[in-house]
DNA sequence: TTGCCTCTGTTGCAAGTACCACATTTTGAG
DNA sequence: CTCAAAATGTGGTACTTGCAACAGAGGCAA
């Protein structure tokens, strides 16, 4: 039985798809031609992609299925209400005419976002294009985005030019968050922003973490800091004694949203 | 003369584009019988709002265009075949390997999106973020952001670090946008934009501005290079004569996408 | 080779759609 | 109210699509 089925079908559909892509709907008259096969075939096509769910029919055509949404985007719907509360008591440590740097992920931009809505008169430095673009909806904050490749998962920018980028600035504090929270001190799930995360404690008079309890004992590849190195540490919940003591023993300050 | 027709023509239309936000498509027959009228009504109203470019026509049915989302400008829904034709017009100057600098604007997005489907091997340094999103979907291009202060309105970074971090670089080919084809050379609305184009153009061994016909003789603040710094302007249409040979005395090359 | 399977094209018809011209209703300004 | 423009419905014709059944072409294994 010929399973293979390795003929110029899969050309055909692939070319399909690819027109389609730069097309709003196409039409099984035009495809036909174009392709030089019969309306039939083309149908047939249509319908093998349509349960393949790579396209939708439509009456003497095909679209493109609606986009699914990034990944990113459920994660930030999680946790809400915690990361709000994080975010609030972070704005604590913040005064006017601040200079910042605030790292990529999803709760530093509600930081960003309450930062934003109360806060003004700072002058913020980031790598992140979410943190940018809440922060720049107050015209009284000044963004500086910093340069270097671009992560499409988390929208934001990494390597030797953004950490070079960043050695050239002072601020007062840098707000990072954290992918885990272990006892050797806070780590990230991707290497290349966690040096970026580094670069940005270099240039700051104080380090605050905001994460919340669910990145408790969570462990990744790269610890971006030790605890001594971190003033703040802001979270949700109350931490675990040992991890508790473990940022006593570092004069790191732990502070719990109420 | 009844000149506004605000009768329920408009709330049967706002229906038709609400239901088709969450279909993939739609069809006349359906929609005649969901909203009580002919099958004539449904395409007049389908027809209206396809001018608008609201939604896309099908055989017997409507799509919507892609990347409706709520974030992207009406400015850049207009003009999408043009810009098509022009992004694809534009690829036949990139070749595997080059290094590129790519403007902000909605037509080099445009241009953006088809070297990620179509080429690869490249390395694209730019200051637009969406320039950046859509290229980094093909990981065999290297996508490199420029620093500097945010521009929310544009998703760009522009100003000193910008202009400084582009002056850096040496690439084969910068791919700019304009707001008006003039005769003494390509203008945009943003002053700031401009000095970064400029910073782009001199890091560039060739420059090519890529514009639809509605930029003809649209003057604007800034003036960002004189034609004859531009070695090839991609259009959608014929220039008229006086702007034509304008650029043909400055050795400007014009490229008119079929 | 034979046999079987997949892919494709062809044919015919039913059903759906587009387009046009014209009649009718509705709307809003004067 | 009157009237003209806009909006909508209707009918007819020509065209397009969907569907199913059938037949030919080509590949692959026994």
């Amino acid at each position: 039985m010929g399973m293979t089925g390795r003929s110029n079908k899969q050309e055909r559909q692939a070319s399909i798809l690819k027109q389609l892509s730069r097309a709003p709907s196409l039409r099984i008259a035009e495809l036909a031609v174009g392709l030089g096969v019969s309306t039939e075939t083309i149908r047939r096509d249509l319908d093998e992609l349509t349960a393949l769910g790579r396209l939708n029919r439509t009456y003497g055509g095909a679209v493109l299925p609606p986009e699914a949404e990034p990944a990113v985007k459920e994660r930030e719907k999680i946790l809400l209400p915690e990361r709000e509360r994080i975010a609030q008591a972070t704005l604590g440590l913040i005064k006017p005419g601040n200079f910042l740097m605030i790292g990529s992920g999803a709760t530093t931009v509600h930081v960003a976002r309450r930062l934003a809505a109360d806060c003004g008169n700072l002058t913020v430095i980031t790598h992140a294009f979410g943190v940018a673009s809440v922060l720049s909806a107050n015209p009284t904050i000044t963004v500086i985005m910093a340069p270097g490749r671009f992560n499409p998962d988390e929208s934001c920018t990494y390597g030797g030019y953004a950490v070079a980028f960043l050695a050239g600035f002072q601020v007062d504090r840098a707000i990072l968050g954290a992918s885990g929270l272990m006892p050797g001190g806070p780590t990230d799930a991707d290497a290349e922003s966690a040096t970026v995360y580094t670069a940005m404690m270099s240039s700051a008079a104080a380090t605050t973490v905001v994460a919340d309890h669910s990145k408790v004992d969570r462990s990744f590849l790269a610890r971006y800091a030790t605890w001594s190195q971190v003033d703040q540490l802001v979270t949700d919940r109350e931490l675990p004694l040992p991890l508790a003591d473990r940022l006593a023993a570092c004069d790191t300050e732990i502070i719990v949203a109420p």
